[in-house]
DNA sequence: ACCTATTCATAACA
DNA sequence: TTGTTATGAATAGGT
């Protein structure tokens, strides 16, 4: 339309071109108002010319961001997607953290910033949880403790035969007892070993420092001396 | 431009004008397009006809968020500092979460969801979080083993003069040794008792399930049996 | 969807 | 820039 056909391409002239873009810009706003009037329609549009001028219309009765709100709700995808996915890749990434986190608290605390008061709460949380996980362990292990516990109740008959025959005055600190809770340092024994697991009957050989693992079903990794 | 003029206003026969927000549409489209092309111009285009039905035209090398920032950033309006805000509430709630979950963590794990497979490794990592806790506790009282494990070694010497004085032989699995490693259940002694601590040496009295800390500067909340 | 008489938009020029 | 105008494009109404 006009005195000749052009071909749709980049217009090089620049003056030829800012011309064309004032006159199209204006048929389009007025085509674009047009619509909006005759079909009821809502109509947002943005133009930024090559020169960096940028012109907007709106049909009546809202405005861009109205328009580009019901945009992004329409169309599900983009921009907002985008935020979501935005926080999406923070939230991970602070799962990260918190993984980290988890891995550093149960490799240890900096327990020298810490306050003897708090290493004591710090201690029972942390007992806690190894307790649970002990537990299972000991589960493997209890049941073929008895035969243990009975071979260690033939020695203290043995021993207290032993003191019989030979007619020693037993010492009660020395010697196998059953009432645990009438010594002075039973206390501690039991705070330092642990109290009332079967495997405490074990305890009464020397153990080495680097004890192995014979006979366990698993892997010699599994150090749980208390030192 | 069709058979007779039409008046600019709204189209009342719905199936007209629903035909007309069509053809006029894409009539727009063509524009923008040829514009984006001959102009070099950057176009974003938002349609919604009165059905709710959205249609776009957006440039090519862009997209609608890219001229809508440009556009944001031409107008100097801030809707982004809103969502930003709301960004950074999100965000501080996030943290808030994380927060807690570290303190849940060091309250406990969840156990009963792991393999036992994992359980070692959760082992590990507890234990060597647990051994930091109790260096501390032990060494309060280490000092005051000394004269114990004398006491237990006067013990051993006890048993073995007994022994030698009636003749009998000594059986490696019931008496006391020098060499732990040799018997089939050290290891599991060790692993369910812990090795290499002074602290081992007072296992061979039988503890109390409910043990008192008496004698320790520190309350009774403590608890660190280990079953 | 397609047709086409008509109106409209606009390229070239002033 | 703005205006004019010959010309191609868009489209209203009908099929």
């Amino acid at each position: 339309m006009g005195r000749g056909k052009i071909e749709i391409k980049r217009i090089e002239n620049a003056t030829n071109r800012q011309v064309t873009y004032s006159k199209r810009r204006s048929g389009i706003m007025k085509k674009a108002r047009e619509l909006t009037v005759l079909c009821d329609a809502q109509v947002a549009i943005i133009m930024f010319s090559s020169t960096g001028k940028y012109h907007e219309f709106c049909s009546t009765g809202t405005d861009i961001k109205g328009i580009f709100d019901r945009y992004q709700q329409a169309i599900g995808t983009s921009l907002w997607i985008e935020q979501y996915e935005n926080m999406q890749r923070t939230l991970s990434h602070l799962k990260d953290i918190n993984r980290n986190l988890r891995t550093e608290i149960r490799m240890g605390e900096d327990l020298d910033a810490l306050e003897f008061e708090e290493l004591r709460d710090l201690e029972q949380n942390v007992d806690a949880a190894l307790k649970e996980v002990r537990q299972r362990k000991y589960h493997v292990i209890t049941t073929q403790t008895e035969t243990y516990k009975k071979k260690v109740k033939h020695s203290q008959e043995a021993y207290k035969n032993l003191q019989q025959e030979l007619g020693m005055r037993e010492d009660p600190a020395y010697g196998f007892v059953d009432n645990p809770a009438a010594g002075g340092w039973d206390g501690v024994a039991a705070v330092a070993m642990g109290g009332g697991s079967a495997a405490d009957m074990y305890a009464f050989r020397v153990v080495p420092s680097q004890p192995n693992l014979h006979g366990m079903a698993y892997g010699g990794s599994h150090d749980l001396r208390l030192g």
